[in-house]
RNA sequence: GGCCCCGUAGCUCAGCAGGAUAGAGCGACAGAUUCCUAAUCUGUAGGCCACUGGUUCGAAUCCAGUCGGGGUCACCA
């Protein structure tokens, strides 16, 4: 349950039946009626605008209408008390009867607690990662690849039907570039000195299994043979490896995509002329020469006329060319055919994951898809870089000499789960430092560890409390039927509002397509947390196992399950494991 | 020069869909351990939310502009 959504539903009930008898004008519009948490916790647990924001449609003070409103929220069984406060707040404190239950609710939701109806089934695009098929996965993909993933998790847990795409730039001259250096390793496992590996091929020596497998499909036929002979074949057979490896290296992860879109076979199969004509039939293609570009201008600048997209009716700043000088279709052209066929395939909501360097894409590529459909959107999420450290020294990576840091790299060393939250710790658009060390430092500066940490403190806290009491069974199904009226102090209640919040925490986060809002929460509830569990310090009768008192400490053991639940739930939109105990 | 992102405590950053007295961690200072893991917790100090206007009952949040930092800028992918 939204508690939020839950009192909304009432409070407009009650404007609906004020406008019936006449108290207030009927035909309200109630869109910016807000039903949320009130900054400060000491007013109360919900507040509500609505007197505020009614105010000028129904022609009356913003005091006025909340003291309409006051009666029938007192008549609410859930609601406690009722203040109307500053100019015209209503803020509703509700029963702790109606916490204690909660945590049953949570209890039998188990990790689909939070999930929710708002995506209504709706079908959502989400294109990340689509890193080139030229070589392994390195650090600067990793972030792309979480963060798409866990917004991916996110908006299914929201209630939309998601698709997580990769799209493969197997067409372009790097793929040309891969062919020639897997043909030179061609060479090489035949026992040929081939040197050094020229300027402009790709050195690294994950394509010499790739040159063996070559040798052992074609035999020596290639080997002196011209390069149209091999090319297309070496091209097809070389980028197929790498994705194979690419694929290996997401799984390490914990990434996996639902479809891998081949920009090749967008070529092979004329859907670029079909896009570009679906442009023409809407009227935004011309043939037109363009201006020089801005700032430097390139040595071999020569104004020709190519096909142009009018992307400046879109809000661009410049049209955009599909077509190369060569007449072969620009990978623009090629981008375009993908979202359109993503947009024929039912997708009208599409995300795209990029790297920051790709921000002068955005604003074509949304034009472009404005331009294709009426009701198509695109959302483009950029990833800021992230920046490597040792122990506060910076280290840098460099693919060209290839000696970069790959993906795999880094989850061998710290670990899958630590990669990903990590990864989450910031919104996408600013940077991010990742320290090796400090990110498997076991303290609170440490978020993964913390909240890792509380956790594990669950998980051990019921076995000592099954210790302790021999026939107490900690299953859920059994624990949600504590007595949960027992749980009364205010660290206790406090954690089940925090729990409370997280269904609206999924709503805004996936709405806003912000996954790391989940990693802040997380943060926070362990820390609502071990600060109630340290209260236990101090006075013997708040910790969760009581001696002697087995109804207490069900009902405890109730509540930090639930504590765990939502944990997990959030840990598994975010792609990691929870732990059960530090090691 | 155009466009995009950023500017919040000494440092690193949150701030949810405009709401009431601006939040955390680190660092600093002062404390808590016969204990379910002190791997934690409590308290104190620290702010012109870069600046100027605008919209609004109300702006750190939305809009315009200024300043500062970063990214990017034909045909490449």
């Amino acid at each position: 349950m939204n508690v939020f959504t839950h009192f909304r539903g009432a409070i407009e009930t009650l404007l609906t039946a004020l406008a019936t008898s006449g108290e207030l004008p009927e035909g309200l519009d109630f869109k910016n009626v807000a039903v949320e948490p009130p900054r400060d916790a000491s007013h109360g647990d919900i507040a509500t605008n609505a007197g505020l924001v009614l105010a000028k449609q129904a022609g009356k003070k913003p005091r006025d209408i909340a003291e309409l409103l006051k009666p029938g929220l007192e008549g609410l069984a859930e609601v406690e008390a009722v203040d109307i406060a500053g100019p015209g707040f209503i803020n509703l404190r509700i029963a702790a009867s109606f916490w204690q239950g909660r945590v049953a609710e949570i209890l039998k939701s188990g990790t689909h607690f939070g999930d929710s109806p708002m995506g209504g089934g709706e079908k959502i695009n989400i294109e990340y990662v689509s890193a080139n098929p030229t070589g392994p996965m390195h650090v600067g993909h990793v972030r792309g690849a979480v963060f798409g993933d866990a917004l991916a998790n996110l908006l299914k847990k929201a209630g939309f039907d998601v698709c997580k795409e990769y799209y493969i730039n197997d067409a372009g001259s790097q793929i040309d570039t891969l062919a020639r250096s897997a043909h030179l390793r061609y060479q090489e496992a035949y026992g040929r000195d081939i040197g050094e590996i020229p300027e402009g091929l790709y050195p690294g020596d994950y394509l010499v299994p790739v040159g063996e497998a070559l040798k052992a499909k074609y035999g020596d036929k290639f080997l002196d043979a011209p390069e149209s002979d091999w090319l297309d074949l070496f091209k097809v057979d070389a980028s197929d490896a790498m994705m194979v490896m690419i694929r290996e290296d997401l799984r390490q992860l914990g990434v996996e995509h639902d479809v891998f879109f081949s920009e090749r076979t967008l070529h092979e199969s004329g859907r670029i002329p079909e896009a570009v004509a679906v442009l023409k039939e809407r009227g935004h293609i011309y043939e037109g020469v363009l201006e020089p570009p801005k700032g430097k201008t390139p040595e071999d600048w020569e104004p020709r006329e190519q096909t142009l997209f009018r992307a400046t009716d879109f809000g661009d700043d410049v049209d955009r060319p599909l077509q190369k000088s060569t007449g072969e279709y620009t990978y623009f052209a090629a981008d375009i055919a993908y979202h359109h066929d993503k947009y024929v395939r039912g997708y009208h909501q599409m995300i795209d994951v990029l790297g920051a360097d790709h921000g002068g894409y955005v604003k074509r590529m949304q034009a472009a898809v404005k331009a294709l459909s009426e009701d198509g959107s695109l959302d483009v999420r950029l990833c800021q870089l992230v920046k490597l450290y040792r122990d506060g020294e910076p280290f840098k990576m460099s693919k060209r000499a290839g000696n970069f840091v790959t993906l795999r790299e880094v989850v061998e060393e710290v670990g899958r789960g630590v990669t990903r939250f990590i990864m989450l710790t910031r919104k996408n658009d600013a940077p991010l430092d990742f320290d090796f060390k400090k990110v498997m430092e076991q303290s609170k500066d440490n978020p993964v560890f913390y909240v890792q940490y509380a956790h594990a403190r669950v998980c051990s806290v019921l076995a000592k409390a099954r210790e302790a009491f021999p026939s107490l069974d900690t299953g859920d199904a059994s624990l949600a039927g504590a007595d949960l009226s027992l749980l009364k102090s205010e660290g206790e209640i406090g954690m089940i509002k925090q729990c409370m919040a997280w269904p609206r925490m999924v709503e805004s986060a996936a709405e806003a397509h912000e996954p790391h809002r989940i990693a802040f929460f997380l943060y926070d509830l362990a820390s609502e947390f071990h600060t109630f569990w340290n209260k236990g310090n101090e006075d013997q009768s708040l910790r969760f196992i009581i001696e002697g008192d087995e109804a207490v400490t069900r009902a405890r053991m109730a509540l930090v399950r639930a504590v765990a639940l939502v944990i997990a739930s959030g840990l598994s939109v975010l792609g990691v494991t929870p732990l059960e105990e530090m090691r």
